[in-house]
RNA sequence: CGGGGAGUGGCGCAGCCCGGUAGCGCAUCUGGUUUGGGACCAGAGGGUCGCAGGUUCGAAUCCUGUCUCCCCGACCA
């Protein structure tokens, strides 16, 4: 508890676990793979939630939700698809214990085998497109806008805390549509959905792109992604629209009569983000000392820290923030008031800036007689005496430049990380050094992004959307591109 | 699935080579002194040493088996 954290230049990776133990995010679980994420964690996924929610309600969508339990022959009717994630399903395949006949312990009872093997979801177009196909006649009935938050399975062979688990929570929206003119507009526009809250929530900036037909989702047309750039140079792609065209309208038999009174099959999307993005935001923003939360999801915004040597004075402080508290709560920021006796505040300080509260005020006697109090911020570490009169006006602003100021830092490091290279040589040599996003020319094929990630563990990130028409030769092969994409290494 | 590491009070670790009945730091509890950057003193509670066998008068320590977790790699949204 109070050994420093080890340092990001020293070990990266390690830095990343310990923090999130240490800030008290999530845990390991006795189960191999799957987390535990405690309240501290989890009350930041729900203000993502609550963002994001909000977002898509007011794009038209509605939540439902549907079951865990795959029927095994459902994953299969889409080829893609169940090639995609066969190797990495659970699989439920008896439903009764029984005690051991020879005594200690349970085990399954093999008389009660199903009959159909159930797949604990890896995702859910399967359930839900069987559904899809009970509530769609007519073109009256389009578009279908739902969105369901669950918890998915797929049996990764290794798993980092919130970055790759086991089971992972998230939100996976599916909509089915008259043309596939509106279903690539839904698929866009829920990519700037996830661009927009990663870069005003999270301060996350964010390349928007489309993925190459290696990278793209099992079973879809076009994956649109943002990706965004971590602190150690690798990037992280921190959440997915696809365009299914037809392909599960047509596995499932998803008919619709259009105005004609002709029978069509509907066009479908789907698109997600996870607890993944807890991920990115302690990647991108956090330091030595600990996490750095952007004011916008941080839990508690302000931590107020009386410095007291009894409880007479103790008394007075409480009687002066009680105010201050009542106040900023009326401005929806959220405000802890730690009266503990329990540590001295040095420990509180450093607590605090571990767990990435955005600012801090420590108030003592001293303030008091003179009316001010000091004003802390976990961003850039900085501390100013301000005066108490229009403290709560103050940390209004400042919160909202905390809230920038971290992005603009994140947005700075991506560019000074964003590299055009025009040989294979100076692609190797980038990747190598600093890292970062490497701007490439390619020549459009899957064997050359196949060598590539074979000799540099670099992949394609995404074709940008607003990537420049730029003609070149493939740093590989040299044959003619007519834009750069953007490579790295990744999570 | 391959390579490496580790299972000992709540947490982090030492002890194991060379067997003798378990120790340190942090945390917890009590009392006191403290409080503007991780306080100090005194006292107290808490562990069938991952599990199962074996060797031995005696096993955390030696032998055999087994389970689990972590890290690196392969795999992968």
């Amino acid at each position: 508890m109070s050994k420093a954290l080890p340092s990001r230049s020293e070990n990266y990776s390690e830095w990343y676990n310990e923090l999130v133990k240490r800030a008290d995010l999530a845990e390991n679980s006795a189960v191999r793979g799957c987390m535990v994420i405690k309240p501290y964690g989890y009350s930041i996924w729900e203000k993502m939630q609550r963002a994001l929610d909000d977002m898509f309600k007011e794009t038209g969508h509605s939540n439902a939700y549907f079951p865990l339990f795959i029927p095994k022959s459902y994953l299969s009717k889409e080829a893609a698809h169940v090639e995609g994630f066969a190797k990495e399903c659970a699989v439920v395949t008896h439903y009764r214990l029984k005690q051991d006949e020879n005594g200690k312990g349970i085990v399954v009872d093999p008389a009660a085998k199903l009959e159909e093997e159930l797949i604990v979801r890896p995702t859910s177009e399967t359930v839900i497109w069987s559904t899809y196909k009970n509530w769609i006649q007519s073109y009256r009935d389009l578009p279908l806008l739902i969105n369901q938050w669950a918890n998915v399975v797929r049996w990764e062979m290794r798993t980092r805390l919130f970055l790759r688990t086991a089971e992972f929570l998230w939100q996976e929206g599916h909509t089915a549509h008259a043309t596939a003119g509106e279903a690539i507009a839904e698929t866009k526009q829920m990519l700037e959905v996830y661009a927009t809250f990663a870069e005003e929530w999270m301060a996350l900036p964010v390349l928007r792109g489309v993925k190459t037909p290696n990278e793209r989702f099992a079973g879809a047309i076009d994956t649109y992604c943002i990706e965004a750039l971590m602190q150690d140079g690798k990037a992280l792609q921190a959440g997915t629209s696809h365009f299914l065209g037809q392909n599960f309208a047509k596995a499932f038999d998803v008919k619709f009569q259009d105005r004609d009174g002709k029978l069509e099959h509907v066009w479908g999307t789907s698109w997600g983000v996870s607890t993944r993005l807890m991920g990115a935001l302690i990647m991108a923003h956090s330091d030595d000392s600990g996490l750095v939360l952007p004011p916008k999801l941080a839990p508690i915004q302000v931590v107020i820290v009386p410095i007291f040597k009894n409880e007479e004075q103790l008394e007075q402080l409480r009687a002066r923030v009680s105010d201050i508290v009542k106040e900023l709560k009326k401005r929806g920021i959220s405000v802890k008031f730690d009266d503990s006796d329990a540590n001295k505040p040095g420990w509180k300080f450093a607590e605090y800036e571990l767990r990435g509260v955005p600012v801090r005020l420590a108030l003592g006697m001293r303030d008091l007689e003179n009316g001010t109090v000091e004003v802390a911020r976990r961003d850039t570490k900085t501390k100013e005496t301000v005066p108490l009169e229009g403290i709560v006006e103050h940390l209004s602003t400042l919160l909202d430049d905390i809230q920038q100021a971290i992005y603009d830092k994140a947005f700075a490091f991506r560019e000074a990380n964003t590299t055009p290279v025009n040989s294979y040589e100076e692609f190797k040599e980038v990747l190598d050094g600093k890292g970062g996003f490497v701007l490439a020319h390619w020549d459009g094929t899957s064997e050359t992004e196949d060598k590539i990630k074979e000799e540099t563990k670099a992949t394609i990130r995404c074709v940008p959307l607003n990537a420049p028409e730029e003609p070149g030769t493939c740093v590989y092969s040299g044959a003619p591109s007519a834009r750069r994409v953007v490579f790295a290494r990744s999570y």
